[in-house]
DNA sequence: CTTTTTGCAAAGCATTTGCATACAC
DNA sequence: GTGTATGCAAATGCTTTGCAAAAAG
């Protein structure tokens, strides 16, 4: 991600934690680096490896807390792709539904405003105010680095 | 659910049960017939209780080795609408989306072929065929009956 | 009879929490 | 200094697994 771009998020959790009266550690600073920094769907356990994990001394929980901070002020979003962990990425780049591939779990953007504009038409034909949403398409990848990693069905 | 659907599809379970030298039990039949009685989303813990729970002498691993079973035989379908649990029903309503509302949980279904046929178009665009796909449109219904239950935000 | 299925209890994960210590402000 | 944040380890909640006993075909 753009240093630019970098610069501005961490100025807004600033923003964030003085506003709640909260404080800016070296821990929380991190774990929002890392993330920008991640260009894919990461789950806690990951970041906590990429930032260094017990070497650096950073604990598990104080990513888990610090995720949920960032969530909960707008700067990550969490996503669940069904294989039971949740999965962050930076709120920056904006809005995007995902393409998951059930047998190598590779993930791929999209948007479509078409659809958006459909599921506002869908919502507000029931009387309700969409506040957010989730769209998944699930394939099968086919590529040549696809190979079955998380798939385990079959009883 | 009307009676000849769930004959239907309990003959279809013994149908596929066969085909793969399974075996038909009481507590399999009693699973099905459970998720098919029930017309919400139900969590396997909600199954078993519904079922008899101990009482009745099923155990919790059965029920989620049979559900575990229903949906890798495509009777049954999984859910994760973001708040940790599995959620179950069944696939004999065909296909459908939801709109779930962040306060109090409560699940509504629809269906838009127009969304559909636009998710195809994006899928194929990318050389993708979708095998599986899930949409959903968090709300806050703000109904007399909705209040707080599943949202443990805020740190 | 043979093989699958069950129930129980124990194990497994991802995630959260309690609490004493460390640190930001 | 004061109150918040951290790390650790223990706890939690959902789900899965190992195994001996029970039951299906």
């Amino acid at each position: 991600m753009d240093s630019t771009v970098i610069d501005e998020q961490m100025a807004r959790f600033r923003q964030v934690l003085k506003s709640r009266g909260l404080r800016l550690t070296r821990q929380r600073e991190k774990v929002l680096f890392a993330l920008l920094k991640s260009d894919d769907h990461v789950s806690a356990e990951e970041l906590y490896v990429r930032i260094g994990g017990r070497e650096d001394g950073i604990g598990t929980a104080t990513v888990y807390r610090t995720l949920r901070l960032l969530v909960d002020a707008g700067l990550a979003e969490s996503r669940q792709f069904g294989d039971g962990v949740q999965r962050f990425e930076s709120a920056a780049e904006g809005h995007h539904d995902h393409i998951i591939c059930r047998e190598c779990g590779k993930v791929w953007e999209f948007d479509n405003e078409e659809i958006e504009q459909l599921q506002r038409q869908v919502a507000s034909s029931r009387g309700f105010e969409i506040i957010d949403h989730r769209l998944e398409l699930y394939v099968r990848c086919k590529r040549s680095d696809c190979f079955p990693e998380s798939s385990e069905l079959n009883s």
